[in-house]
RNA sequence: GGCGACGUACCCAAGUGGCUAAGGGGGAGGUCUGCAAAACCUUUAUUCAGCGGUUCAAAUCCGCUCGUCGCCUCCA
């Protein structure tokens, strides 16, 4: 396996710290607000990374974080007028309702600051001691100057980014590039006892403290949006080199961002769509295949056209395994090969081997789709030849193994073709019932028995606009929904 | 200002030195069908923002130009 690593700037083979296992950690949400569609992606490659490494064999242990203490969550208290611990969970409920439709898998372990302060302020206080950071008045800060590989991730330096201006002065600091390990809390703030008084940990102390309690010293991958590089990423490399002695993260990988209008999708631009909002609109398998359809470091233009070309390939998808279906379901009577009989097996046999080449090479997601919707055509080609028999069977029977071996990994494609449609009919706010649709199917039935095509092709034409398509087979009719 | 990324067909999107430039969506024509739908076939990039260079060979490496975006402040 190949990743891009950011802190060497290009793809580099994987090679974990221990042999066989695999220790990886992401940074999950701050709970404070509803996630929106970039927190989806990220959990979404994060999600798949660890599918496909345990599928390449690896004993993996994946933690994935909560911050449920910062300044936004009690922002968000005081205007809610409740609780900041009641917002955090309110939040994380939320993250799981979301998370679950999105067929992303719970992490491991999945802590939450709070849960660590004792660890955090023995970091913190180890950090004093070593001389990497100071105290003033109540709060503590990491002393940039004084680490010397600060900047080496986001690939900065110091005195630029000093000449950068931008940073607001702050009295305690001893430089503006310092950051907080520790806040001191005002009165009426949530607070912990510590050696320096009351007050919270720092943003960046608490993924310092929980990799390091559930992973260790060294561990092999760390990931989260590009937007963490810097600071959040930079400073937990600080912190935690500082306090080990020893290297924090041998692979860091960051997927790229969710544009609107080739803007980056921001709270602060106010152009960003919650997971909830696209859900009310669109069933989550789209949206998955959506953001697996593009490369996790390209940033990804958002928009309803671009998840109606997902739905449209996944209604491809499922259309091709019920044809498969129908055709097993076939009484065999005589054995006929197909003339493109050789050409699904020459691409049966080389499709999980071209699936992982693609995965191998950073995740490549785009790739590996690319090459389902190859076996997909040639199944389709294959079956149009009209075989039959025992050989036909097995084959088939093959290809629909296979796919859904990758599929698996992706967490899409794994559905039955009817729930595929009975999803779709949900999102599409489809008026009618399997009943009322079967009856229609049964009127239209009596009609063509009589050759009364106009009233046939009447109740065609009045489902297809209530966004339902027939489609006549030889031992009946099918429908399935317009997408 | 500093650092970085990207620019591939009508749209989305793989491909980063050498097999016919994947795959999806859309358009046009066809086969099939009572009519459809689905599927399949043909077609839609002699060319990869532009210019120049390296090489036997470049979309892929180097340089410049143009354009777009990101990080440098909380941010997935």
């Amino acid at each position: 396996m190949r990743i891009y690593n950011t802190l060497a700037g290009e793809k580099e083979e994987f090679i974990p710290v221990t042999p066989g296992q695999v220790r990886m950690y992401s940074c999950g949400i701050t709970a404070y607000d509803h996630c929106h569609i970039g927190h989806a992606r990220s959990a979404i490659v994060f999600d798949v990374m660890r599918r496909y490494i345990k599928y390449r064999g690896y004993d993996i242990t994946y933690i994935r974080n909560f911050t449920d203490i910062d300044d936004k969550i009690i922002n968000r208290a005081k205007q809610e007028g409740i609780a900041w611990d009641a917002v955090a969970q309110k939040y994380i409920d939320e993250y799981y309702r979301d998370m679950d439709m999105l067929g992303v898998g719970r992490a491991d372990v999945e802590p939450r600051a709070t849960e660590y302060i004792a660890e955090m302020i023995e970091i913190v206080s180890g950090l004093i001691s070593k001389g990497y950071a100071y105290e003033s008045e109540g709060s503590v800060y990491f002393e940039v100057a004084k680490f010397g590989g600060y900047g080496k991730l986001s690939k900065r330096d110091l005195e630029d980014m000093l000449a950068g201006a931008r940073i607001e002065v702050n009295e305690r600091k001893k430089n503006p590039m310092d950051f907080a390990l520790w806040k001191s809390s005002k009165e009426g703030e949530p607070a912990w006892e510590s050696p320096w008084g009351p007050g919270r940990p720092g943003w960046h102390i608490e993924c310092s403290a929980m990799s390091l309690k559930h992973l260790g010293v060294t561990f092999d991958i760390h990931g989260g949006g590009a937007d963490l590089i810097f600071p959040h990423h930079e400073n937990e490399i600080a912190q935690s080199e500082a306090f080990t002695g020893k290297p924090f993260v041998k692979y860091w990988v960051h997927n790229g961002f969710i544009t609107v209008d080739k803007e980056k999708m921001s709270k602060s631009l106010g152009n960003f769509f919650t997971i909830k909002d696209i859900l009310n609109k669109f069933d989550s398998e789209p949206v998955r295949y959506f953001l697996l359809s593009t490369h996790y470091r390209s940033p990804i233009e958002f928009s309803d056209e671009q998840l109606k070309e997902a739905e449209a390939s996944i209604d491809r998808y499922y259309t091709t395994v019920l044809r498969t279906r129908d055709f097993l379901a076939q009484a065999v009577t005589v054995e006929k090969s197909a003339p493109d009989e050789k050409v699904l097996e020459d691409l049966l046999g080389r499709f999980i081997p071209g699936f992982m080449e693609a995965m191998d090479d950073d995740f490549n997601t785009a790739l590996a789709i690319g090459g389902i919707f190859e076996l997909i055509r040639v199944l389709n080609k294959y079956m149009d030849g009209k075989p039959a028999g025992a050989k036909a069977s097995s084959l088939i029977n093959r290809a629909q193994d296979l796919l859904k071996e990758a599929g698996g990994v992706l967490n899409i494609f794994n559905r039955t073709p009817e729930q595929w449609y009975k999803a779709l009919m949900v999102s599409k706010n489809i008026s009618l019932t399997e009943a009322d649709i079967e009856a229609k199917i049964a009127d239209r039935r009596k009609a063509r028995a009589d050759k009364d095509w106009t009233a046939a092709d009447l109740i065609r034409k009045e489902l297809e606009e209530k966004g339902i398509i027939l489609e006549d087979k030889k031992d009946g009719t099918g429908w399935k929904v317009k997408v």
